[in-house]
DNA sequence: GTGAAAGCGCTAACAC
DNA sequence: GTGTTAGCGCTTTCAC
């Protein structure tokens, strides 16, 4: 695209100087009445608009922020996104971009970082440790929302996964269960807030002195299927779990679909609890016992940091924790 | 941030000039073999990485695609967005963004179209009107995905939404069902796919010698909880629809939820379909069928039709049309 | 209140 | 194969 009319054209059609349209664009400095409304007009009648790239490299700024997702699939982002388009509004843009949790596709999108198309980026889940991002957030302006990375200085707002599982589990063993079965994610190259989750499970069952075992634990992936797979395994045991507690909504329903299948009432015999209460776990039947994250508040309260260090001399490298909350549906009304 | 290091740096401690590390840059021209090391070494060490401000201002283009989205909340765009990136890749990034469906967000979005934040636009679903669409298209590369809009001259990828409709009301009436209900979206106001969906429903029941009466269509907005309704007033009618055709999932699953609540056997008594496919109509008990679009193929076409556009003199205006399908679930299985 | 001019970092035409 | 230089569109300092 050639470049069509510049403030060069509006300058001379307004029989200003250049610096003088720049003035009536920014509100930079006092222009007489006159002048600014001549100028203005000009610019509508030539449907000028300013080319922020000559802006942007002048200013050294883009007033561009990139969150990457992992995925789009993730409903939770949804609330997030929105706080923080929030937030940034109106002096910032939020640009989305999804790394598919490649990390290939992270460095790549970094690279907006490097070459200033943004001026800075939050992670909502990275494949990068602690060193790299530590090295990063010296030179640039990072965060991390919903996933913490041991370590790593950098301004991060999540909720406490850890707490939020014991209460899951807790809720459970109030309730006299005493066999909790746990489906998360296995290998240690995964998500801490997976294993945070799984600390919270030891945790709660420890306090009510139940000793944890590696059989009431099934490890997978985050698949809807791996629920049900999780679901026949556990009904393979000699004294299956009364309850089980997934570590994310999607599992849950994987448990509760294939338990529908296999004739196992959930609510009664069987409770299940899922995680971050996406849209799917009101609607599913029994409805979905979760945790939910607080996505909108975290999006808003990471951009709002983000943008104070930004825009100040000292950096908060912070671990903000906002509240999580359980929600009772039908997949725990015994 | 300030700006670190520049080519100029580079330039000065390779002991080369500017010109020799742009071309080393770039692969713009040949330089020789020792040069281009130095420098590349040079490069490495300095940490440099080359600011595109400068690099698009000077090209005039930014090589960034903005995505359109009306929300990240339906999980349909995720296969869409794969298939955009990956037709982009490598030479152009796709950013996404999200207008919540207001035309005021959308507009703001816009700007980054007009100032050259971006080099094109794709809308997967737009408030725009044709007008509006085919001015913006004389100026600038844009293209619709999804949604088509009546009368807009602009390059558009979807399915045939009138002919998915009538392929799933088909089904209905092949199998010997004759009162079929409709949920859909009221109002004029709404997206075309709507509209078109519904003429399909019409001509399904007319080709089949059945009138088709308003009091079997129920006008809603796109939310879970409508679904319920639809169910309750279907339901209250003197001769209650045998089958149910949404045009969404999200719709399809409020009407099985509560036709479970209130004892109707879905699959056998009523039987129910939905649109587009999205993870939860295979999780649902039962499976809900459904209309599949081709998504990643979508997102895939519009993008390289588009990059054709931007780089030929002439514009492809088409509108093409890919292959939906019809996926048989339990909410059908009488 | 306004204009002239420098310069942000980069690419590309041109000269050698 | 390499360097010099103009200039992309804009903001901003410095005069006046």
């Amino acid at each position: 695209m050639p470049m069509s009319v510049t403030i060069k054209d509006v300058a001379k059609a307004a029989g200003v100087s250049v610096a003088t349209v720049s003035r009536v664009l920014n509100n930079s400095a006092a222009v007489s009445e006159e002048t600014a409304s001549a100028v203005n007009n000009v610019i509508k009648e030539m449907g000028y608009s300013p080319n922020f790239l000559g802006r942007n490299l002048r200013k050294c700024e883009t007033n561009n922020i990139l969150a990457i997702l992992p995925s789009t699939e993730h409903t939770v982002y949804s609330d997030i996104i929105k706080g923080m388009q929030d937030a940034a509004y109106p002096n910032y843009d939020v640009l989305l971009s999804t790394s598919n949790s490649y990390l290939g596709t992270e460095m790549r999108l970094l690279d907006m970082l490097f070459n200033r198309t943004v001026d800075a980026a939050v992670l909502l889940g990275t494949q990068l440790d602690a060193q790299k991002l530590n090295e990063l957030d010296k030179q640039y302006n990072i965060a991390l929302c919903c996933e913490r990375v041991s370590d790593a200085k950098v301004l991060t707002v999540s909720i406490n996964n850890e707490a939020a599982a014991y209460d899951a589990v807790k809720m459970f063993l109030k309730r006299g269960k005493t066999r909790i079965g746990l489906v998360t994610t296995g290998g240690n190259t995964d998500a801490l807030s997976s294993a945070d989750r799984e600390k919270g499970y030891i945790r709660a069952l420890s306090e009510y002195g139940i000793g944890f075992e590696e059989k009431y634990i099934y490890r997978c992936s985050y698949d809807y299927s791996d629920g049900c797979k999780a679901l026949k395994y556990f009904m393979s045991l000699d004294k299956p779990p009364q309850a089980i507690f997934c570590i994310s909504d999607l599992l849950a329903a994987g448990v509760i679909k294939q338990a529908f299948m296999d004739g196992i009432a959930v609510g009664s015999k069987l409770e299940v609890c899922g995680f971050d209460n996406i849209s799917l776990s009101e609607m599913y039947t029994p409805g979905i016992t979760t945790v939910s994250q607080p996505g909108y508040e975290m999006g808003k309260t990471v951009i709002g940091k983000l943008l104070e260090n930004m825009r100040g001399t000292e950096k908060n490298h912070d671990m903000i924790i906002l509240p999580h909350k359980l929600i009772i549906r039908g997949s725990t009304q015994s």
